[in-house]
RNA sequence: GGGCGGUUAGCUCAGUGGAAGAGCAAUUGCUUUACACGCAAAAGGCCGGGGGUUCGAAUCCCUCACCGCCCA
């Protein structure tokens, strides 16, 4: 086995190992939707997570992620919450698994991958609290052509380069360099709060990685879908190495069409002409002529119908070319007739072929004009090509040139202009490989999210190239293939052989080239669980659940996974490919090395926290979509994680020494406006937030989640808490209601912040008394769920109605305390004619008494006269009254009625224009009809309402 | 050349057939027994242009423009 396939293993492995003997027995509440937090109630473990002594309402009001992180981290991990845990009620539950996108070691880790662990670990973690099996499986990747770079860079400034230093010695230096970055990465991973199981963590030049990889190649050689061959492949004239079709980015290049003359033989039998005959050719690359070996034209083209057979006069070389007829030639292209440079474009490679031309290279691997290149030797290739257009200009040959664009094509590594060479190479047959994958998607065996891209990964699939796979580097999984010099056959082992499997002579060699990284990434899935042994592990966890990527690496790994899990293992490798975005900067512009715009998730982090930048990752895009990274969202998500620290701080501090625990959801009985109207509410969100994550609608997920703690828990429910714990007979419940709204909206959160929310859920339960645990962790918390019945109790339309009627009041009274300038501290006088809501309005009366700051309201269900020097408000069916003598400004009262008289006039001419269109009333859908017509009356009761108001002011 | 995405409030983005939304910024007022990384209120939009389908279009179809990406 080569060196470099025989690392150990990190540390990681064994650090986790004392922990999985909690595996079988952990604590397993999540199994299903029901919270019987009594018989599930667990034993503390003899970790902690050491929230402090302090409790939370003694804290510093202002979060800060940097005393909660890592501590939670290590003690997640520590714990043993990352390993998979069968659930005890339903031991037959298929596990939920994702391999991790395994991150190059070159560097550190960047938004990209930020965005990767944050979506991954979203999906991780609800489907851990769902009770599923859970399994990530992290790792890294060795990337050949770029981690030899970096070495190589860095053994350059010791004035050395892996050549002096030899193989073996430049290996080590590489596996110096991986091992600080593995850990590098793995730290990066932990600080993202990556929740993988590391005891199962995987580097793609693993021994067991190599076994696979030599397998895979042993097998498809024996399948004849491996092969040896000599073709043009793109070559890196500054990575010294082949690259795949898809490391060649090609950019549109302003340059020019050079038609040159070549001289016409005569034709047989035929006397050499007074005036020479040319057949004039166009080309981009004019200095790959010293290669030509013929000129085609298309057989069909009229013009040269009487040329093919015969032979012109290379210029420069003076070699004797045949004129050939191929279909290849375009005719409208240039003059239609074409020079043919077998060695050095793809296109002429197969002319050759056909033609049986000789294949004369003339540009080396160094990019450098070879020996047969005549005088030009040694010569760089830009600048033979400007001596070439001279010396054909002084040879009167050099016809024009004229302004052309020119796909160049460029190494997607280095932007170095890659060199398409002739080569010795190993490729794999794709096509056979691509009919599984190609079916898997198309019949629905794997589902691509968003759609778009399942036609992408067709079309891609059906023009499919065959993959070269051999890589000029030291640095990779080593070819198993060895040369006999004496037999000249190959030997293509599982074991490195000691002699020629077919003649016996010891006079073998490997190949000196390894394997394109990908070539072990394919495998990733299966392999990073023991493939080719028939492991446990894999037998339990493959096929893995959900792929999730950048759309960038569609081609590269995505496509490549499918084909290889269907092929070795029988079956696609997930049954769904979710791919993002990738992250912008704020101008909207790749971030890269060169442009000097990356941005570090670290720096990140330390200035808003995991918990913001996770947050702000998962909510600011829509699946598939790019992101721009911008710094106001950062800041928007920040704030959310102190405003779920301080609501936190608030109701621990507020019920401490309140009894009745925090009930589970179906325990609460809600008997206030507020306490329906929450845990409708709540009842909702929980539904809505499920589906949304199931469908991985994560941006959408969390905003929901967002708007309910915010908007509704925080502004509203506690505001009125706050009055319903100064009531004796509200004081439990309302408690109650406060924490367990708090616990479900945590755990709604978790996997979205999992950072902030473990920590307040610790200090909820360990500073409520009388507490049963419904798990010792909220990262194993069960996910909020409520069998139907619940559900159906707690929904409460009534609830939401009347509690709307309540909101409109109050924002009615402070926008109107707000435009007469009262002063915020005054309490003000308010009349309230209720009508038919009148009981309710009473009973809530003391929640606009102090929401809208009003004195205790007086409420009517009629009012015989309108009280003088008042201002007149209306909310939904309810006439409210401020008398506020004084501070009535008559002037801007009639304007502010007139501006309402005017909106419902709108609302009431628009609602008449759709009922009065028969069309509409017949056609829509009568819930719609219905509401234009409630909408209507309330309108015209409003707008009547406000007219006799407006009237008495005159 | 083929394909795809985008165009919505000042900025960054949600919203995919039934009366335009969020965050941030900007305005006004606030030491209201959690939070100024906050509270309250208000303001801000021919939903890129044009055409069509529909009782009804930001949303579906066609077309054009601009920005961006992928493939050849």
């Amino acid at each position: 086995m080569a060196t470099e396939t025989t690392k150990p293993r990190t540390k990681a492995a064994e650090a986790n190992g004392k922990h999985g003997a909690n595996d079988a027995t952990a604590p397993t509440e999540g199994a299903n939707a029901t919270h019987n937090t009594a018989a599930q109630t667990t034993q503390t473990t003899q970790t902690e997570p050491a929230t402090g002594q302090r409790r939370l309402d003694t804290i510093p009001s202002a979060y800060d992620p940097k005393l909660v992180e890592e501590r939670l981290y290590r003690w997640w991990e520590e714990s043993g919450y990352f390993k998979p845990r069968e659930n005890p009620n339903d031991p037959d539950r298929r596990p939920f698994v994702i391999s991790m996108p395994p991150p190059n070691v070159t560097g550190a880790l960047h938004l990209g991958h930020a965005i990767t662990a944050t979506l991954e670990d979203i999906m991780i973690r609800f489907h851990r609290m769902r009770g599923d099996p859970t399994l990530w499986v992290p790792g890294e990747d060795h990337a050949g052509i770029a981690t030899q770079n970096v070495v190589e860079k860095q053994i350059a400034l010791e004035d050395t380069n892996r050549h002096e230093l030899g193989r073996e010695k430049f290996l080590e230096r590489v596996w110096e360099w991986v091992n600080k970055y593995k850990h590098r990465i793995q730290d990066q991973h932990r600080r993202l709060g990556a929740s993988c199981d590391w005891s199962r963590e995987r580097f793609t030049l693993d021994e067991g990685l190599a076994r696979a990889v030599r397998l895979v190649f042993v097998r498809l050689y024996e399948e004849g879908l491996i092969y040896r061959g000599e073709r043009i492949i793109n070559w890196c004239p500054r990575c010294m190495s082949a690259i795949s079709d898809l490391e060649v980015d090609t950019i549109e290049t302003p340059g020019k069409l050079t038609y040159i003359r070549y001289p016409l033989e005569p034709a047989e039998g035929e006397q050499q002409p007074d005036e020479p005959e040319y057949i004039m050719v166009a080309t981009t690359r004019p200095e790959t002529m010293l290669g030509d070996t013929a000129i085609a034209v298309n057989p069909n083209d009229a013009r040269y119908a009487g040329l093919i057979g015969r032979y012109a006069i290379l210029p420069l070389m003076n070699r004797r070319i045949p004129i050939v007829g191929d279909d290849a030639v375009d005719a409208s292209f240039g003059t239609g007739a074409v020079k043919v440079t077998p060695a050095h474009d793809p296109t002429d490679f197969e002319i050759g072929q056909r033609h049986d031309l000789e294949r004369i290279q003339v540009i080396g691997f160094d990019a450098r004009m070879t020996d047969q290149a005549g005088a030009y030797a040694g010569q760089d290739r830009f600048e033979a090509r400007e001596h070439i257009i001279e010396d054909l200009r002084s040879q009167g040959l050099l016809d024009h040139q004229e302004d052309y664009t020119i796909p160049v094509g460029h190494c997607s590594r280095c932007q170095t202009v890659i060199e398409p060479l002739i080569s010795m190479q190993w490729w794999v047959k794709m096509a056979p490989l691509a009919s599984g994958a190609l079916g898997a998607v198309r019949y629905g065996q794997t589902r691509v999210v968003p759609e778009r891209f399942e036609k992408i990964y067709i079309d891609w699939m059906e023009n499919i190239h065959d993959w070269n796979i051999s890589r000029q580097l030291w640095w990779g999984h080593r070819i198993p293939v060895w040369y006999c010099a004496t037999c000249g056959k190959m030997t293509v082992a599982l074991e490195d052989p000691t002699a020629c499997a077919h003649c016996g002579s010891e006079q073998i060699e490997q190949d000196p080239d390894v394997l394109d990284t990908w070539f072990s990434s394919w495998l990733w899935p299966f392999s990073t669980l023991g493939w080719p042994e028939d492991t446990p592990d894999l037998r339990r966890y493959y096929p893995t659940s959900v792929l999730e990527t950048g759309y960038d690496i569609i081609f590269f790994w995505v496509v490549r996974m499918m084909m290889a899990g269907i092929h070795f293992m029988g079956v696609a490798p997930f049954h769904t490919i979710y791919l993002h975005g990738i992250v912008r900067d704020a101008e909207g512009r790749k971030m890269s090395k060169s442009l000097g715009n990356v941005v570090d998730p670290l720096d990140v982090m330390d200035e808003f926290g995991t918990d913001a930048l996770r947050f702000m990752l998962a909510t600011t895009s829509t699946p598939g979509n790019d992101m721009k990274l911008v710094r106001e969202r950062l800041i928007g998500s920040r704030n959310f994680a102190n405003k779920i620290w301080n609501a936190a701080r608030f109701v621990i501090g507020q019920t401490e020494g309140i009894g009745g625990g925090i009930p589970s959801l179906d325990a609460l009985q809600p008997k206030t406006l507020a306490d329906r109207w929450i845990l409708g509410r709540l009842t909702r969100l929980i539904g809505e937030a499920t589906r949304l994550i199931d469908d991985f609608q994560f941006g959408e997920a969390g905003r929901q989640i967002n708007e309910f703690f915010w908007s509704e828990y925080c502004d509203w429910y506690i505001e009125i808490a706050k009055i319903q714990l100064r009531d004796e007979a509200q004081r439990e419940r309302t408690a109650q209601i406060l924490r367990s709204v708090l616990d479900q909206t945590l755990r709604l959160l978790h996997p979205y912040m999992p950072f902030v929310t473990e920590e307040v859920w610790q200090h909820l339960y360990a500073e409520t008394p009388t507490n049963k645990r419904p798990a010792e962790a909220l990262i194993i918390a069960p996910w909020p769920a409520l069998d139907a019945k619940a559900a159906t109790r707690l929904r409460d339309a009534t609830a939401e109605d009347d509690f709307a009627l309540i909101q409109e009041i109050v924002t009615r009274i402070r926008d109107a305390r707000k435009q007469a300038n009262v002063d915020p501290s005054r309490r003000v006088k308010a009349i309230l004619v209720g009508g038919k809501q009148s009981a309710m309005l009473k009973q809530q009366s003391a929640l606009i008494e102090q929401l809208a700051r009003t004195e205790a309201p007086q409420i009517e269900r009629k009012l015989a006269a309108k009280p003088a020097q008042a201002m007149a408000l209306v909310a939904g069916s309810v006439d409210i009254f401020l008398p506020l003598a004084g501070l009535l400004d008559i002037e801007k009262e009639m304007v502010r009625l007139d501006k309402e008289i005017a909106d419902r006039q709108q609302a009431i001419a628009r609602a008449r224009a759709r009922l009065d269109n028969a069309d509409f009333v017949t056609r829509a859908k009568p819930e719609i009809v219905q509401k234009e017509r409630d909408a209507l009356a309330a309108a015209e009761s409003a707008l009547a309402r406000l007219q006799v108001q407006r009237a008495e002011l005159t």
